[in-house]
DNA sequence: AGAGAGCTAGCCAAATTTGACTACCGGCCG
DNA sequence: CGGCCGGTAGTCAAATTTGGCTAGCTCTCT
């Protein structure tokens, strides 16, 4: 599965309740569009879906004023909360190579108490090091490195950014054992969504790197 | 596009002449299942679809001694060789966050000429750094970072990546220079695919990372 | 000789993803 | 005042991807 699952439940989530739109900008605000696969279409399917699979609860909402399409607005259940940590759970500590699922659940990190956040980074810093141990013990056999020819070279960056990776973790981990951000029960949270009618600084308008091509 | 294209093109322009299986076996050699979406039904529906357009030519064998499903076996066109290098210029330089995209070019980046190949090299290291400087300049406002609450660890991700990628490539890039691998039109270059009957160390049996989750 | 395991070769339905498209409204420009 | 641009909210068909399924062999025990 991809991060957009865990994105919309969060979404949704720091809303209490929200429309499709609603999500999508976010989703945007968050800068998701251009790391996650999170387009209208997909954002649109996986409200759908979940909402078929009792992970969300869709309220249908009378057209306000004028025509325009029938609006729905979703709300998360009890069912889609634990959906959701599950999925943050899982994607603080998977190293699969899609960094997408990471960045997703960095964004949420905080709905969990430090301590099992750190847990879980910790967690993450061992499979690297395990994914590596078993990169470089199947693939690098005792003929040595460099029978391989070129395709070498994949190996060498599988363990290049595994190794990277694991530095990144250790990194937060140590920022977050020193104090950093406000997680789960321990008061204000940091909120990432945008109020009603507040502006949005990263909507349209705004050059993104990427646009260009 | 995901990678798979350019790994089935190169598949069955390595091979000559091949049919599906040959390729899922090779693309299963080179790993390409743990760090792509190269599973059988992906590979078989690329096939079909790149014959559609004329990229490889199909031609239908007659079932050779019992009965067993009608193969096919598939040969690259004029027109996918294009495709092939284009694809395969285009990894090579894109940085674009997905890691399986270059991954599958470095298989085959000996398909050019060498000084092509650093040049696209290069390339790549300078789009990297222009997205970094990107990143910087948009999301690192000058109210400074840690606005973002935990947010900004996200950038912080997405800049180290970058680092860590531009790192590498310049190493390879050092390597290519120094003479490292054999490049077109430098002699016999190196296979990666079984010869027919050739027995695959890399095919069931042996455990690959992953399999115990 | 028959049961079962395992390989070869490939297919398929269901789920997801993509990229473009619709429809409504308000403002603004000449 | 007509036309068009941009924002809001969402839909849709087509392409792709997933994960498991089929069917025919060939060994290997028993």
């Amino acid at each position: 599965m991809s991060a957009i699952r865990l994105l919309v439940l969060g979404a949704v989530r720091q809303h209490g309740r929200a429309h499709g739109y609603q999500v999508r900008n976010d989703l945007e605000y968050w800068g998701a569009h251009e790391w996650s696969n999170a387009k209208p279409g997909s954002i649109y399917h996986a409200l759908k879906q979940m909402a078929k699979q009792g992970l969300l609860l869709a309220h249908e909402i009378a057209p306000s004023t004028a025509g325009g399409p029938p609006r729905v607005e979703y709300e998360i259940t009890e069912q889609g909360t634990e959906e959701y940590l599950a999925l943050l759970r899982d994607y603080l500590t998977a190293y699969d190579q899609r960094p997408d699922v990471l960045t997703a659940a960095l964004g949420f990190m905080v709905d969990l108490p430090r301590e099992e956040a750190l847990a879980l980074l910790e967690e993450r810093v061992r499979k690297i090091e395990e994914w590596r141990a078993a990169v470089t013990e199947y693939y690098m056999p005792a003929e040595g490195p460099g029978q391989y020819g070129h395709i070498g070279e994949i190996m060498n960056y599988w363990v290049h950014s595994a190794d990277s990776g694991a530095e990144w973790t250790r990194g937060l981990i140590e920022r977050v054992r020193g104090g950093a951000y406000t997680f789960a029960g321990e008061g204000e949270p940091f909120v990432g969504v945008l109020a009603e009618g507040e502006e949005n600084p990263f909507g349209a308008g705004r050059p993104h790197y990427g646009d260009a091509r």
